[in-house]
DNA sequence: AATTTATTCAACCGCTAAGAC
DNA sequence: CGTCTTAGCGGTTGAATAAAT
């Protein structure tokens, strides 16, 4: 027996659009998968989520990146890799997928980053709890990759209000301790080395 | 003006972690 | 414990659009 429960793929309509807002504004976010069922809105619940998170949530900023946005996406790419998560945990109102298809159309060439290298491309929370985070800090951290220089004579600016973890769950996030360039007797870990680098305080960006 | 080629980015897929039961 | 469900991540695709020919 042929259920004819074909999902939708594909672009979504106004009207899809309007039927998913109204689920949310009603039932709140989560359950994804009772949507089809409960407005018969012909998307698998996994489609629901990502619309909702990227493009409907009242938390997305549209438009094009801003100078200082794009500035931050270099540097927090530079410190983290292809961890979009937690690059968009870092800047407000900023999806993963935005900030994941601005690196790869806009920014990797301009930068002119050829391949694909081996870049940090840490999958997934389990490294990023455990040793990942720390090892690829420490790669990123060592003198011959990053310029502290640059680093220290610029400011970081960022628009709105510091980004907060929600829906992000990073407040788990640990980082292992680095130590770098012994010589010049510096010496952080990596909660110390975030501060510094994006200049808010470690807590109020990652206790909610 | 028509056709081809390149770019963009919304959405999909597979996979994994965490939670529910 | 195991199995099922839900949430989340990142690579990749392809339709829509723009640019080039």
């Amino acid at each position: 027996m042929r259920e004819e429960k074909q999902n939708r793929k594909g672009l979504w309509t106004e009207e899809e659009d309007r039927i998913l807002s109204e689920y949310v504004r009603v039932h709140g976010r989560g359950h994804w998968n009772r949507i089809p069922k409960l407005t018969g809105l012909k998307r698998c619940g996994k489609s629901c989520r990502m619309r909702w998170l990227n493009y409907l949530s009242p938390n997305v900023k549209h438009g094009d990146f801003s100078e200082e946005e794009e500035d931050l996406v270099v540097r927090l790419h530079k410190l983290l890799g292809n961890r979009w998560s937690l690059i968009a945990g870092r800047m407000p109102g900023r999806t993963d997928n935005q900030v994941k298809n601005f690196w790869n159309t806009r920014l990797r060439k301009k930068l002119g980053i050829e391949k694909t290298k081996v870049e940090a491309t840490r999958s997934r929370s389990s490294k990023m709890h455990s040793s990942g985070l720390a090892e690829e800090t420490q790669r990123i951290l060592s003198p011959e990759n990053f310029d502290f220089e640059r680093l220290q004579s610029s400011e970081v600016t960022v628009a709105g209000n510091p980004p907060n973890a929600v829906e992000m769950r990073n407040e788990e996030l640990q980082f292992g301790s680095v130590e770098f360039g012994n010589s010049d007797g510096f010496d952080m870990d990596g909660r110390e080395f975030l501060e510094f680098y994006d200049g808010y305080p470690f807590d109020e960006i990652w206790q909610n």
